[in-house]
DNA sequence: TTGAAAGCGCTAACAC
DNA sequence: GTGTTAGCGCTTTCAA
C-alpha cells in the first residue's frame, strides 16, 4: 500500500531513476526499448507520479487560481464550468476561491494563492477600483487574466464580451420588430458592465428615437431593482424595456404583470447574459448571451506568459473583446403573436 | 526579486533554518526572544512560506479536492461557497472539479486529485450506483465524505439534508394552511433525493388523505418535466402541488398560470431546496432549504480522518442528517389572501 | 543515450 | 530550547 515512486520503477525495470523520469515526463529522447520497459514497469506497480514533488523541483505546480466575486452570482456557474473543462484538458487543476464581493477578502484569497505557488491567476475583480492594488501586486508575480469585469487600464490581460456589440444587437433586434420607444434600466456606478452597457444603450438608441436616452432609470443588477424600475419607466408608456443585465428583467417582467401589461404584446422586454432563469421566466426572456466557451478558451490562452515582458513586466497588455450573440425568446415576441395560443 | 526562504531568514535572524521553522509553522515551543528576532527578520524579507516544500516534506498539502456533478445546477453554488469558506477558515485550500454529470468524467477527475495529492475529497457523487466504484477506491485512498447524495451503503461517510424532515415540513404547513387534497410531482428512479422525498411523501400524506398517494406523477428533476406534469395532474382538481424540487415547481407554476388556475388561491404550490430561482418566481416559492451552512461545516468537521480506523479502514462509516427549514412564501398562502392587495 | 549526483524549500528525528 | 542532519520524490545539470 506504501507510494510508488521513481526508484521502485528504476529498480523494477533495472535503470536509473533519471531515465525514467524522462521516460515518463517525455522531458527527453530515450531509447525505445529502455522506454518500453519502463513504461511496463510503472504500469505493473501502478506508479503515479507525484506532483508534489514534481512541483518543488520544477518550479511549476501545474495549478491555477480561480478567484471570483461570489460564485452564487448566476452569471458565474456556467463560466467557471468551461474554465475547469479547458485547464483540465491541459492538464491544470483549479484552485478556487471566493471572495464574498468584499475586497479584502479578495486579496486574502490572492495571497493564499500565490503562496500556494500557483503558476497563474484567473479574476474576475470585486470592484473596479478597490480590487485594483492587490490585482497588480498579484499581476507582477505571477501571469493574471481578468475576465468578464474591468479594473483600470494597464493592470492585467483581460478578456471580457463586447458590451456594446450586445446592446446593438438588443436595439437592432427591437428595432426590427417595430419597437419604437424603448427605455432602459441599467445599473449606477462605475462598474465596466454597468458603464458600457448603459454608454452603448444612450449612443445607439438616440439613433433610433431621440426621446429614448432621457427614459433611463439606474439603480443595481437587483431582481428588486428591476421591480422598482419598472414603476418608475412604464408611466412613460414605452414598447420596450431593455434591461442592463437578466436579474433587473426578470423584475420588471414580474412587476409589469402585476400592472396588468401584457409582455409581449404591449412592451418587450430584453435582459443580458443569459443566466439560467432567463430561459424559465414567463415568458421566456429575450437576452444577449455572454460566449462563456470562448471566454474561457481565450482566458486560457492568454494565461501562458507571453515570451518578451519578464516576469514583472508592465508591457502593453492584452485585451480581447468577444462577441456576444442575441438569443431571442417570447418576452419580445412580434406584436403580431400577441395573445396566448387558445387552440 | 528572488524567493526569500527559510534559509534567508535564518541568516538574518542569526539562528539555524530548524528554529525559523519552528517559530513559523508553531510546531514546537520557542524561546520568546528567539521567536521575536526572528518574526521580525520574516517580516522584513517578506517571508512567504512555500507550501509546496512544505508539503513534499509534510506529507499534506492542506487541500481538498470538492467533486461535483455540475456547478450549474443551481442548488450547487451556495454550498461550494460555503465549503469554500469553512475551509479556507481552516487554512485549506479547495481544488474544484466538475464532472459534467458524467462518472466517466467524475473518475479522471477524482485520479486527478489524488494525483495531487489532495488531503481529502468531498464529492457529491454523479450516479447512486455507477459512481460507487470510483469512490470507494479514493475513500481508500484518503478520507472523502459523501455531500448531499449517498452512493450506497457502507462506500464513505456522508453528510445529507434529512429529505424525510422536509416533507413533513411541507405537509405539516400544508394541512396546517388548510390544503386538503395535495398532489405530488417527482423524479423517477433511485437517486437518494428522489427515492427519500418520494417515500416520505407517500408516508406522510396517507394519514392526512387516503387518496393523496394515488396523485403522483414521477419524471426528473426539470422545469418541463414540472410543466408536463401538471397537465397529467390538474384534472384530478389538487389543491396543493407537491414537487421534489424547486425547478419542477418553477414549471408547475408556469403550467398552473397558463391554465388559468390561480395560486396560491385554487392551488398551492411547494417546492423543495431553496434555489435562488424560488425567492424570484412569482408567486414566490414556499420551499425547503437545506440548511447549507452547516452541511458544510459538518462535512468539514467529518473530513478529520477519525483516530481509530486506519488509512483503509472500512469501518463503519458515519452518516449526519441535518434538519431542512421550512420557508414559506405566497406560493402556499392561506387561501384568505387569495387575491393580491389592491389598495 | 544513460547514470550519478545535486539539490528544490521545508520538516522531523535526533542530539546536545 | 536549539542546532545538526537527513531526507520527502522529483528534475536536471554534468559526465561518461
Amino acid at each position: 500500500m506504501a507510494e510508488v515512486t521513481l526508484k521502485d520503477v528504476a529498480l523494477a525495470s533495472g535503470c536509473s531513476i533519471a531515465t525514467v523520469s524522462r521516460v515518463l515526463a517525455g522531458t527527453r529522447p530515450v531509447g525505445a526499448e529502455t522506454a518500453r520497459t519502463v513504461r511496463a514497469a510503472a504500469e505493473r506497480l501502478g506508479y503515479r507520479p507525484n506532483h508534489v514533488a514534481r512541483a518543488l523541483r520544477s518550479r511549476s505546480t501545474g495549478t491555477v487560481g480561480l478567484v471570483l466575486p461570489q460564485i452564487t452570482n448566476p452569471f458565474f456557474p456556467s463560466l467557471v464550468r468551461e474554465l475547469e473543462h479547458v485547464l483540465h484538458a491541459e492538464g491544470r487543476a483549479v484552485l478556487l476561491a471566493d471572495c464574498d464581493d468584499d475586497p479584502l477578502t479578495e486579496a486574502d484569497r490572492i495571497g493564499a494563492l500565490l503562496a500556494r505557488r500557483v503558476d497563474a491567476l484567473l479574476l474576475i475583480p470585486v470592484d473596479e477600483r478597490r480590487s485594483r492594488e492587490a490585482v497588480a501586486a498579484a499581476a507582477a508575480q505571477v501571469p493574471l487574466v481578468l475576465l468578464d469585469r474591468g479594473c483600470g487600464p494597464g493592470v492585467a490581460d483581460s478578456v471580457a464580451v463586447d458590451n456594446a456589440a450586445g446592446m446593438d444587437l438588443v436595439l437592432g433586434h427591437l428595432a426590427a420588430t417595430g419597437r419604437r420607444r424603448a427605455c432602459f434600466i441599467g445599473a449606477a456606478g462605475t462598474a465596466s458592465a454597468a458603464a458600457e452597457r448603459r454608454a452603448a444603450y444612450e449612443a445607439g438608441v438616440a439613433a433610433l428615437d431621440p426621446g429614448a436616452p432621457g427614459r433611463t432609470a439606474l439603480g443595481d443588477f437587483s431582481v428588486e431593482w428591476g421591480r422598482a424600475a419598472v414603476d418608475r419607466l412604464w408611466p412613460s408608456r414605452p414598447d420596450a424595456v431593455i434591461c442592463a443585465n437578466d436579474l433587473i428583467a426578470a423584475g420588471a417582467l414580474q412587476r409589469l404583470r402585476q400592472l396588468g401589461a401584457e409582455v409581449p404584446g404591449e412592451v418587450a422586454v430584453t435582459g443580458c447574459d443569459d443566466i439560467p432563469l432567463a430561459g424559465l421566466a414567463d415568458p421566456a426572456l429575450t437576452t444577449v448571451r455572454q460566449p462563456v466557451g470562448e471566454l474561457a478558451a481565450e482566458a486560457a490562452r492568454l494565461l501562458v506568459r507571453r515570451p518578451a515582458g519578464g516576469v514583472a513586466g508592465a508591457g502593453a497588455r492584452r485585451t480581447v473583446r468577444l462577441a456576444p450573440e442575441l438569443v431571442v425568446r417570447a418576452s419580445s415576441a412580434p406584436r403580431e403573436s400577441n395573445s396566448p395560443a387558445t387552440s
